[in-house]
DNA sequence: GTCTATAGTGCGATAGAC
DNA sequence: GTCTATCGCACTATAGAC
């Protein structure tokens, strides 16, 4: 007989956002996600620093692809061609398949503040990294991080619209729009 | 002898600050606070949501300016131009004085993880009535949460520059350099 | 204003993998 | 033997219920 069953980190995982659908994140305790997953509530918080952070791993995944697609952009390319690739980058791991999984996981976080606060400073935690990215990349600080705030920015408008009930395009042709509407609201500069 | 002295919030406020300057956030217990501030802890409780809040109150009150720039600027106005109205009208808040009382609580807050996810949820609340502002000027609905974030956008940073040692500029020449930034940042558009 | 549930921590013990 | 994952227990502070 085994001590422990493997993938313990994953059932909690699953059981977490199982439990937080149907009875909501404040009514269940970290002792009913551990109970779910044939486990103790220490157990849970050697894997999770608290009890939001169960749905909000994976993210720092993100935070690599998109960082990659930087890393690996041709040379030369400028603050706006780095962004794109740094988005198109993360954009693979938002396939069909996803979607549906990543609706369930907003409505969960959309239904609680908390989960909104862990969610909003894991979005600041991704300008930083992006923004390092930049700079290893030779741009300026101010622009690395303007630029980072831009991708970002177009991000999280094209995820909202990705997990609309009725919307079809890919993530990252919504991101390319996100990105083509900003430049139309910014004011064109004056010619050299 | 009275009963309580006025203004309760506002001696809770300071105590709260003064004890995470020197004490450190997670260092300082809700009773210390109260205690210091000649109250009992129900009575924090009673004027913050939680531990955390007692430094974001005030954060209201600039959303307001933002918006009202918004609502007041002159009819037929573009969103770039709704929001660099915001950003004026918000910048009348951070004048000098406000400069080195600004750097002490940034300071706590960059000292601790906890109090960056509330700042990062107000960001994301300050874009979401800024968002509602422009709506509400007639700016399409995707066009205005893109304007909000660009906006927001160039007020945190500025901000961050307007609070470092050695910066004499006003926060809202800050924030015109940060949207220059950004407009020359994204491509510019074919000619119609 | 009191009472209590729950989140989260610290430390130690144990069971298996290697 | 070492290393790591799990569990047990006691504890504090937050935050909400009554």
């Amino acid at each position: 007989m085994v001590r422990w069953e493997p993938g313990a980190k994953e059932r909690l995982q699953l059981a977490a956002l199982d439990l937080f659908l149907h009875r909501g994140f404040e009514q269940t305790t970290v002792q009913d996600i551990a109970q779910e997953a044939g486990l103790t509530e220490r157990t849970f918080f050697r894997h999770f620093a608290d009890k939001r952070e169960v749905l909000f791993q994976g993210q720092q995944q993100y935070a690599a692809e998109f960082v990659r697609g930087v890393r690996d952009a041709p040379a030369g390319a400028a603050p706006f061609e780095l962004i794109r690739a740094a988005l198109l980058s993360g954009s693979v791991l938002f396939d069909d398949e996803r979607r549906p999984w990543s609706r369930q996981r907003q409505a969960v976080i959309d239904a609680n503040p908390a989960l909104q606060e862990r969610e909003s400073l894991k979005r600041v935690s991704l300008t930083d990294v992006l923004t390092e990215a930049l700079v290893a990349r030779g741009v300026d600080d101010v622009d690395a991080r303007l630029t980072a705030e831009i991708g970002v920015s177009a991000f999280f408008v094209a995820f909202r619209g990705w997990i609309r009930a009725d919307e079809q395009r890919s993530l990252d042709d919504l991101q390319q729009e996100a990105l083509a509407r900003m430049a139309a609201i910014l004011p064109t500069r004056a010619p050299a």
